[in-house]
RNA sequence: GGGGAGAUUCCAGAGCGGUCAAAUGGGGCAGACUGUAAAUCUGUUGGCUUAUGCCUUCGAUGGUUCAAAUCCAUCUCUCCCCA
């Protein structure tokens, strides 16, 4: 593989690059013309990658097409600590078990935006398992306590008197030594995680080697358009998802948002983005480009076909107000001919206790072939099949 | 090791013997409006075969009382100050 020119490189690299730690040094370890060693450390902490993490491994997926070597860790041992960055409040340990169930789930997730070939995937636990009390003591020897608390995260909580763990703050380490095993060159990751990066950095020099690079990107900010992307918060785009409700949630960013996720999310030009953000600021209705932007993700993350499909979906859906009740087709699965609402209800998941489902008939939000419900007492018969329901605004089917 | 403060429903945070399923705000959900945007407004937000009814909830366990989130004891956890 040969690689580019320097600058060629280097305006690849720097698209979406918000922070690089440094970027002399990074020049210089290009001019080395060898390969990177690349590191991308990602934790399975859930079964789904959403797209907020997209955003670093499609810079790695950069790195790898001009011929660097891109080297996955799956922290595997790191998620069972639980990063503390950002958070409040400790996390839940993480048992073993759960963390393997996710590593599976997320790799093949990854494949989805890296190139099988050109990848090293390692498991931080195959040195974490063998560490030395003597090494961990070693590496925590290298830190004092006010470098810890240079991390916001670990000062706002210690400040407010929020609970702080040793433990947490062994994350950066354990973090940092994963760049000191794998003798990383770069590490990529979001803003958020410059702390941990360039304790790693620092590891890398105590242990004689010269430091990595640290190159950030912007954090991806959530549907809600306020908090980053993520699981807990409810307000993801699941790499997973189904072409139509990825579509549709794209579609319910706030306008705000629209610049920022075709910067980060999709391949489009830099220069027809900025247009994009000129025709927006004259007044257009950005909700065409919100659509664009839908496409454009679901063909990238799904495929072509998939994505003409959600975008028909949401044509049908939202513009032409028809819901797309045989998109979601159900078989009467009761156990029994007759059920009321509530089972009705509980049963597809859309409630969890009758109270739930009282209320949303109440509140005016059941609907059966397109009537709506007003008595909560009705009885759901599998003789009336086929038909339709709607609760709430998302979700609907047909039984038939 | 010593002293002080605290643990409340999804979150923050009131309540300090009955009127407490527990104020208020945030978040969530539903409705109106709309571009499944934002903003706004309204309702709702423990559970139960809807009942001015019952059950479970205010860190845990015991106790006092007709009655406890509220008082007492012990325990667990957290924060602060001093060593």
């Amino acid at each position: 593989m040969i690689l580019l020119k320097i600058d060629e490189q280097l305006k690849i690299i720097k698209r979406g690059v918000v922070d690089i730690v440094t970027e002399e040094e990074l020049i210089n370890k290009l001019k080395s013309g060898k390969p990177l060693r690349v590191k991308l450390g990602i934790d399975p902490t859930a079964t789904e990658i959403h797209l907020g993490h997209t955003v670093a491994l499609n810079k790695l997926r950069q790195f790898q097409d001009l011929g660097h070597k891109a080297i996955l860790i799956i922290g595997d041992w790191t998620a069972m600590v639980g990063d503390p960055t950002g958070r409040m409040e400790e996390r839940p340990y993480l048992d073993k078990a759960t963390v393997l169930k996710n590593v599976s789930s997320y790799k093949q997730q990854a494949f989805k935006i890296l190139d099988k070939n050109n990848l090293d995937i390692v498991y931080n636990s195959e040195w974490f398992n063998k560490i030395s009390f003597e090494e961990v003591l070693k590496l925590c020897s290298k830190f004092t306590l006010a470098q810890m608390l240079e991390h916001e995260s670990f000062e706002k909580r210690y400040k407010e008197g929020i609970p702080l763990t040793l433990l947490e703050m062994m994350y950066p380490i354990m973090q940092g030594y994963d760049s000191v095993v794998i003798r990383a060159d770069i590490e990529l990751g979001g803003t958020d995680q410059k702390f941990n990066v360039i304790a790693g950095r620092f590891l890398q020099r105590e242990y004689g080697m010269e430091p990595q690079v640290g190159l950030f990107t912007p954090i991806l900010t959530g549907l809600d358009g306020k908090n980053k992307m993520s699981k807990s918060l409810k307000n993801y785009i699941g790499i997973n998802d189904k072409p139509e409700d990825m579509y549709g949630k794209v579609m319910s960013i706030p306008d705000e948002l629209i610049i920022q996720y075709f910067e980060l999310l999709t391949d489009i030009d830099v220069e027809k983005i900025k247009d994009i953000k000129r025709e927006i600021n004259n007044g257009q209705n950005p909700m065409e480009f919100k659509k664009m932007l839908a496409y454009n993700i679901v063909t990238k993350y799904i495929g072509k076909k998939e994505a003409e499909f959600a975008k028909e979906h949401f044509q049908k859906t939202f513009s032409e107000k028809e819901i797309p009740y045989h998109n979601y087709k159900y078989s009467w699965d009761f156990e029994t001919d007759e059920v009321t609402i509530a089972d009705f209800l509980k049963k597809l998941k859309i409630v969890e206790s009758n109270s739930d489902a009282r209320r949303l008939v109440e509140q005016g939000g059941f609907y059966i072939n397109d009537n709506r419900v007003d008595d909560f007492k009705r009885i759901i018969k599998k003789s009336e099949m086929p038909f339709t329901f709607r609760a709430g605004k998302k979700n609907f089917g047909i039984f038939e």
